[in-house]
DNA sequence: GAGCATTTGTTCGTATGTATC
DNA sequence: GGATACATACGAACAAATGCT
């Protein structure tokens, strides 16, 4: 017979399956998975069954299914993907707060086990930020902005900090976005500082630049609010 | 409870309403919700429909079924459900961490935002903790331990920021568990320095406790493993 | 332990809407 | 517009687990 039990839990040993894939990176964000015949073929389980895996990947969002197109991978973890739908833009106070606590520490961190090719990648985001802010394409430069800071986090070498903190970078990138075509600043030289501390293994100062970036954006979003 | 249109996405819609009873409270923690035959009525969907809507919370992690006892409720969020099942007990320095980066902020802005009873609700947790310790009850010692580092988190008065620090107290449950088992000390002396610098509204002294605290437990978990 | 009611678990069949060719 | 395939929703029947008497 086949590698899987019939009877109980047999949506929930595909789901596993799937899951397993994804985490693991044999099926990486943004890829189209196998069709549901071949995924029937494979684990030997009916249709109806690999439907239903599918079905419950699609709610916890790492998957995606488009009629007619496929199903796609959105998501490599499911805490990622949970933060990502729950965390409330709105509450841009509670947003920011939740980035100094993570990212302050992550700098923290980062300069006491970054590598060379993590600094490699700050330096490419800083200089990538620059050139689409004199370009004058703003889109371009928030995301670099974004993606700067997810580095950090990168740097810290702590992947279940990672996941979290992934979570909060697709809200964090709209607000960057909104952010910067309103005021047209991108804070070069801070980011600059921030990274030249991280490169020079000064953790106190990385944390500090940090902290005094954030604090300031919050202190600024009190006086909006 | 409103009713439901027929048309596409009767399970979503479903799946949201139960979400909103579980959020808002009306379905607390611990409590059963009504069966499927009654959703069913109350929803004017039907039976299957309702099963599926339940099947994603489960996925999710905010429910549990039971044959022949019911449908329970298990946490009321779903950032809080998914990170209690994907953190990874076994990377104990990596939740360390990331304790460090949302307790030491929290503590800070603790500081500046308790209320009469936030340092009610902490007092009697030391409280607790002593009498427990000096009576033998570890088990119960370990709770209140933990129960009182939520309290530092519940009085930073950022719910972004607890529904995230929740997802870790359980696993840190359990690692305070056999840790106090183990050792037998329950740095009592520490936890109050803390609270007493937060009743001060000295968020600097709270903020270095704090972090000196968990520095010390990384670098000894450091020299064990 | 036996019996019974309750509740979820599973699997059919059927109807209806919806996308695609 | 028509035909086909697929997705969604409903209902019903029975199995299995639980809890109570």
């Amino acid at each position: 017979m086949q590698s899987i039990t019939r009877g109980r839990g047999l949506v929930d040993q595909v789901t596993e399956m799937l899951r397993g894939e994804i985490r693991q990176g044999r099926w990486p964000v943004g890829s189209r998975i196998p069709t549901e015949a071949e995924l029937s073929r494979i684990t030997g389980a009916g249709r109806n069954t690999v439907r239903e895996a599918v079905r419950s990947l699609v709610h916890a969002g790492l998957l995606d299914r488009r009629q007619g197109s496929g199903t796609f991978v959105l998501a490599d973890s499911s805490v990622t993907a949970v933060l990502r739908r729950e965390i409330d833009p709105a509450r841009r106070r509670e947003l920011l707060e939740l980035r100094q606590a993570l990212e302050v520490t992550a700098a923290t961190l980062a300069a006491q086990r970054r590598s060379a090719e993590d600094i490699a990648d700050m330096r490419r985001l800083l200089a990538r930020m620059d050139r689409h802010h004199r370009d004058g394409d703003l889109d371009a430069a928030a995301r670099a902005d974004a993606a700067l800071h997810r580095a950090v986090v990168v740097s810290a070498h702590n992947s279940t900090y990672l996941q979290v903190y992934e979570g909060v970078v697709p809200t964090m990138t709209e607000e960057m976005l909104a952010e910067l075509s309103h005021s047209g600043t991108v804070y070069l030289s801070e980011h600059r500082a921030l990274v030249d501390a991280i490169d020079d293994g000064d953790a106190a100062r990385a944390a500090a630049t940090l902290h005094g970036f954030l604090s300031a954006l919050l202190a600024r979003d009190a006086g909006n609010g």
